[in-house]
DNA sequence: GCTCAGGCTCTTTTT
DNA sequence: GAGCCTGAGC
């Protein structure tokens, strides 16, 4: 696109648009640009708030604006939301330095998005040169689980007396080696310890595992690298893909895992046109194999070792967040050492609220919300942070109750929901008639279909002509009706037949009324359906959909469906794993309790206290103007099987201990006494004041 | 070979 | 409260 005209059109118009940026961004975005190829490798180390993304696409557009190539540039973002947001930005800017009116059209950066999604694509561009089937299908994480349970169940692991690792186990086991390159051995006696006597019941099952997704043509998450890093290690066709790129860029760089940075560092051994920025205090990733390691000793792997530049200069926080962010991370125990300053304008100190119990806190958050809101902030700029999915529950039946709209991003995805994956799953077996995972589900659908006739399905399809065979294949006279029916749709679905986005029309109107017959909720769900046949639509191919849905799923809980919900005001509800790089005018943190952050799943070793420290600094850095840490003291505990509910004191978390206090304004929050408890009279009561009551009726409460 | 009931375990964060 | 495994009954 625009790449063309960027050649030669360097003007000197485009100097003082760079006076928009501090000395230290300036610093990073002119970088080596004396240099054709941009220089040595270069590290920034961005803390919140500091400008990250503007630094990074001022570079980028500078670097365009100078003549580089944008089909020649490699811009690796955490998700699919950052890297848009990004090639908007760098859009802008050089469309504004070269005076281009609008309509020359956007730029765009061709190779700009997800590690996994980058792989996904050369995977596909490369595949017969690797022995792999082009329209090989990708795997989502629970189809991941489910397909190692079956091979589990398969390898004779699943009798209960021997007490092997679950399968959701087996594969975070087995996502964790590939991910971080370790031995099996090493891996399990660090982090499973309680597996380490499974090692070579596990390295059969792993192997199972790898072979099973070989015959059926798919790819899981973690191939999507690991195939990818082979692809780099092959000098010669490592060497074609590297010689592709003049510029790699990476962001969150603290997130990446130790396969993702063999894959950066063969990409351009030498280092020259490598950029990584991120900040070591905001690494929240290590479930994921991400290792801190890789920003703290990035610029030693090379000779001589990359420059560095650090930007300390935070824009979005007032003075008094900022100073309570530094002092949480301040007692982290490792990590570049750097402190925030912010020059905005004061604002009252961080908060911290305690609260009767979480019943309250909801009360409280939702009460506060819009208390600021009738001050006249808006919800959307506003959020409500907590480090799981379930802590918000309570919340979100207290803001329906308010009728405050919100949006819920992290935990429980649309795509998990069965009915989805079932109508995902004919789609997939049809495109990929090897996916004995996605036959076996569908199969399975047809009443009286089970496990063995649902195998018996999947492995006559697999071989060769799939509608020929199944045609061939001898089924008991009771199915005929399901039966017929399902190899109707099947063909109507075969690949070349098939129109898209008419075929999931097609597919969905097989699906319901297996619907109706398996959920008494089916009409909740048929919603659903026609949401996802929405979203189809946005998608120019049917592979296109599949490979987009499953490594983009839609964010969050009514993200994309609902178009005409965009332009209302909502609250935003998020983990803080997914508020990564987000802020807000006023940030709310649930359960800053010892249990909750740090999770008590999480405190096994200093390591992961360490990082879930850093996750309540994510979380507080998000704020901009206000910010206020919720402490309930009692906590009701369900799902204890033995004796049933009972309530526990919580402490406020162990990363705000008493003497970080004096950078908070405290205070305790009761509700409002029900009116029960009230209703004896008192003396010297004042009369019922009706004006005021009628006044009243007319507020939102 | 399919389905359903009953007893067991485990419970986070996500591309 | 859900998911997993087993075993009884059809």
């Amino acid at each position: 696109m625009a790449s063309n005209e960027l050649g030669g059109t360097q003007t000197q118009a485009s100097r003082d648009y760079l006076d928009e940026l501090n000395p230290e961004q300036r610093c990073a975005v002119e970088f080596g640009m004396e240099d054709a190829t941009g220089g040595g490798p270069l590290l920034i180390i961005a803390g919140a708030g500091t400008g990250k993304t503007q630094t990074l696409a001022y570079r980028l557009a500078h670097l365009l604006v100078r003549g580089a190539d944008a089909r020649r540039v490699l811009l690796m973002t955490f998700s699919r939301r950052a890297a848009r947001e990004l090639e908007h930005r760098v859009g802008k800017i050089v469309q504004q330095v070269l005076n281009l009116d609008a309509g020359t059209g956007h730029l765009t950066l061709p190779w700009c998005g997800t590690f996994h999604g980058i792989g996904a694509r050369l995977l596909r561009e490369y595949a017969t040169r690797v022995g792999l089937d082009a329209s090989f299908t990708i795997l989502d994480r629970a189809d991941s689980v489910d397909l190692m349970g079956i091979v589990r169940y398969q390898q004779g692991y699943s009798e209960t007396e021997r007490r092997f690792p679950s399968k959701a186990s087996c594969l975070s086991i087995y996502s964790r080696a590939v991910n971080s390159r370790e031995p099996l051995q090493v891996l399990l006696d660090g982090a499973y310890p309680w597996c380490s006597t499974w090692k070579s019941a596990l390295d059969e099952l792993f192997a199972a595992y790898v072979a099973q997704k070989q015959a059926q043509h798919i790819l899981d998450y973690d191939d999507l690298l690991l195939y990818w890093a082979h692809m780099m290690e092959d000098p010669e066709l490592g060497g074609e893909i590297g010689a592709r790129f003049d510029h790699v860029l990476v962001d969150e760089y603290q997130d990446t895992n130790a396969l993702q940075s063999d894959i950066v560092h063969a990409l351009r051994p030498s280092g020259h046109g490598v950029t990584v920025v991120g900040d070591d205090a905001q690494s929240i990733y290590s479930f994921r194999s991400a290792t801190v390691r890789n920003i703290l000793d990035f610029a030693q792997h090379y000779q001589p070792a990359a420059a560095r530049v650090s930007l300390a200069r935070n824009y979005r926080s007032s003075p008094q967040i900022l100073s309570a962010c530094n002092a949480v991370i301040g007692l982290a125990k490792e990590g570049f050492e750097k402190r925030l300053w912010s020059d905005r304008a004061a604002t009252p100190p961080a908060e911290i609220v305690e609260v009767g119990d979480e019943t309250d806190q909801a009360q409280y958050v939702a009460r506060s919300i819009l208390e600021r809101r009738e001050t006249g902030m808006a919800l959307r700029n506003q959020a409500v942070l907590f480090r799981t999915s379930s802590h918000s529950a309570l919340l979100e039946i207290e803001l329906a109750r308010r009728d405050i709209p919100f949006v819920k991003y992290g935990g429980l995805r649309f795509l998990e929901a069965a009915h989805i994956k079932d109508v995902l799953s004919l789609l997939r077996w049809a495109d990929n008639p090897h996916h004995g995972l996605a036959a076996t589900r569908v199969a399975q659908l047809l009443p009286g279909v089970g496990p063995a006739t649902a195998s018996r399905i999947a492995g006559a399809a697999a071989s060769g002509d799939m509608l020929a065979a199944l045609d061939r294949l001898e089924i008991a006279e009771s199915l005929r009706a399901p039966w017929d029916e399902l190899r109707r749709v099947l063909r109507r679905l075969s690949k070349g037949a098939a129109r898209w986005p008419l075929a999931i029309g097609e597919a969905i109107e097989w699906y319901l009324p297996h619907l109706e017959r398996i959920y008494d909720d089916a009409r909740v769900r048929r919603i659903d359906l026609e949401d996802l046949a929405r979203m189809a639509a946005l998608h120019g191919t049917r592979e296109r959909f599949l490979t987009e849905m499953t490594l983009d799923p839609p964010e969050a809980v009514g993200d994309e469906a609902g178009a005409p919900y965009k332009d209302d005001d909502f609250l935003v509800l998020s983990t803080i794993h997914s508020a990564k790089g987000r802020e807000w005018r006023a940030v709310s943190v649930l359960n800053v309790v010892d249990g909750c952050i740090p999770s008590d799943m999480a405190t096994g070793t200093i390591a992961e206290i360490e990082e879930e420290r850093r996750l309540l600094y994510v979380a507080m850095t998000r704020a901009r103007d206000h910010l206020s840490l919720v402490v309930p003291r009692r906590f009701y505990i369900h799902q204890q099987s033995d004796k049933g509910d009972r309530h526990v004191y919580a402490q406020r978390s162990r990363f705000v201990p008493d003497a970080l206090l004096p950078h908070f304004a405290l205070s305790a929050w009761l509700p409002t006494v029900p009116l029960a408890s009230s209703s004896v009279p008192k003396p010297n009561v004042a009369p019922i004041d009706l004006a005021e009551k009628v006044r009243r009726s007319w507020e939102r409460n």
